[in-house]
DNA sequence: TTGAAAGCGCTAACAG
DNA sequence: CTGTTAGCGCTTTCAA
């Protein structure tokens, strides 16, 4: 992938000689400043258009112009839940014009630094973090010193989800989302409720089990005997929580899947153990994503706007910073499907 | 997002300072250009990676360096078969230390072109296509000038699926895969099948047809009579198609979805009628996206491996380039599952 | 309002 | 084996 033997593109150069002016006044032209007769800028215009021309990226953005790019961040694009957010951050990003940039982190704190650091060093003119913050916040220490470098030196940063990061941040309601649908489960009359969560040591998961207390506590019930089982934020890991709710907590009545992923894995699972669904157990989701209506039975859940939320991220990181992070909320709405009902008798 | 203002990052210049070198020896020592002896070399890279150095991609660009990036064509990345293919490029991207660019075309020929030629300016490496090529070859004249152009002045390019572009490309065997797919329904005995298929300008199309023909020719059936009915490659245009073929061939008894999204809106548009699958209607699909297996009832399709088709093309576009476009097939393995079964009697 | 010229940070000749 | 130096294509002072 050398680029020495590059062929002569179009350069600045060409518009302007090729409208007799000089390169000077050709940039000022394309890029809008002030300081040209608006025929001549017209006239360069036209030239550029007729060309082909387009800049150079690495040219412009070395001589100090402006980076029409972004970088996304995510845990994993194959995953529903961001690529679904990646479609919404590419929609508003080929309408602004904007270069996206999208790497993964594979949930893990060093190669989202990492990450991070090839982002600064492509000068990218903004940032978006989609994966969830994590509880504890050392780990993303050295991410945040970065970050707070980046913006200092004109960056924009917006991350989506919880974290200790200082920045602008489109917040889903995950613990109204989960108290919701908690106290769905509750209002249906089931009292032997298990959780399937992926790690606990994210934000998201934290706000989601928060919510979940809260509708217990509401419903005047003890949330500390409720079994909140661990495993990958995956369709395997659920799986595998809920075979370990089955055997240590044969009782259960509902399984509550902190994602719709894990909950696409508790209902296979289920189904492969012959136990029907919502007849025997009840299940749920959240997030909302695309296929979970198309399911059977459809998936009770949460819905999370995850194309909007994407836009959202990067119209926020797009605006002129502000003096404090900005947050904006975004609502989380239950959804109630087929696959949770009344506990059996 | 000007970057005028970015305060002074780390430049080699730092680096080679603190190694006591000149930014020539370091220049080399980082890239792992020979002509520096291995004991400074290795401290310029210790030292580089103390002080957190990143080299400034634009500058590296400019100066005629390797370009660590590569584009990545999309129709719709919150599809999950391009968010699959995305996740395999990703993947290898981040193993060679490789910069994603994603961009969506909407399956519009103009916004593909229009991609393309920001991809080529922003001196990507290699562009990866992954959306299907077009039946008529004209509507991407223009995007294979331009590619042309671009592979000229060093620039690697691969696609998946047929394209007339004349470059490598790696080849999903749809033909094979939808005979066998067809096969398997008319080995159940299925005689009124009905196609749902997306754009039938495109080759993906095309082939996945054409295979369902040879299905029914080795079988000495006419093929003529099927219906083709052509709506969204969506789950959407799924369900818009089946309400046509259930109101106009009102005696269909399997539905072949020509991908999975089509196969989820079927079946969704199927329940909602109260029409058992694969009881009255066996429905099948094509592509195996991660959930087929977990619907319910579970998808028959055809499997595609949209990850190792990412990780191909992004591998064969890294290679040095021969003489000829090169191919490289991967597999359509049949998955029969639970939608399909022999029709009513 | 326009043009000339000085870099941006890096790579790759070319010298030593 | 190492250092010096001339650009890569663009933006942006500074002069005219």
């Amino acid at each position: 992938m050398s680029s020495r033997e590059r062929a002569a593109t179009l350069r600045l150069q060409d518009v302007a000689a090729a409208a007799g002016v000089s390169i000077a006044t050709a940039s000022r032209s394309l890029s809008g400043s002030p300081g040209v007769s608006a025929t001549v800028a017209q006239r360069v215009r036209d030239v550029a258009a007729d060309l082909g021309y387009v800049a150079n990226m690495h040219a412009r953005s070395l001589a100090g112009g402006p980076t029409r790019s972004v970088g996304l961040v995510v845990h994993e694009i194959g995953d529903p839940y961001f690529s679904e957010i990646a479609s919404g951050v590419l929609g508003v990003g080929a309408r602004e014009g904007l270069t996206v940039q999208i790497c993964h982190t594979g949930r893990d704190p060093e190669r989202e630094l990492a990450q991070l650091r090839t982002l600064i060093a492509n000068r990218v003119g903004a940032i978006i973090i989609a994966g969830s913050g994590l509880v504890d916040p050392s780990l993303q220490a050295a991410a945040k010193v970065e970050l707070q470098a980046f913006r200092r030196s004109g960056g924009r940063v917006a991350v989506i989800g919880r974290h200790h990061l200082g920045v602008d941040a489109v917040l889903p309601d995950n613990t109204e989302g989960a108290r919701a649908i908690a106290q769905h489960l509750l209002d249906l009359g089931h009292r032997r409720i298990a959780v399937a969560t992926g790690s606990l040591s994210l934000t998201t998961v934290a706000d989601r089990i928060a919510g979940v207390g809260e509708a217990f506590a509401a419903a005047g019930l003890a949330f500390g005997d409720v079994p909140v089982v661990e495993a990958d934020f995956t369709r395997a890991g659920g799986k595998v929580a809920v075979e370990e709710i089955l055997d240590e907590h044969p009782g259960t009545t509902a399984v509550m899947a902190l994602n719709d992923d894990m909950a696409i894995g508790v209902l296979s699972a289920l189904r492969a153990r012959g136990i029907s669904v919502p007849g025997q157990v009840s299940v749920t989701g959240f997030d909302d994503v695309a296929v979970a209506g198309d399911l059977a039975p459809s998936l009770t859940t949460v819905r999370l706007p995850m194309g909007e939320m994407g836009e959202q991220a990067l119209l926020l990181a797009l605006k002129e910073p502000g003096a404090r992070p900005r947050r904006r909320t975004v609502g989380a709405e239950l959804v109630v499907r087929d696959s949770s009902a009344a506990p059996p008798a």
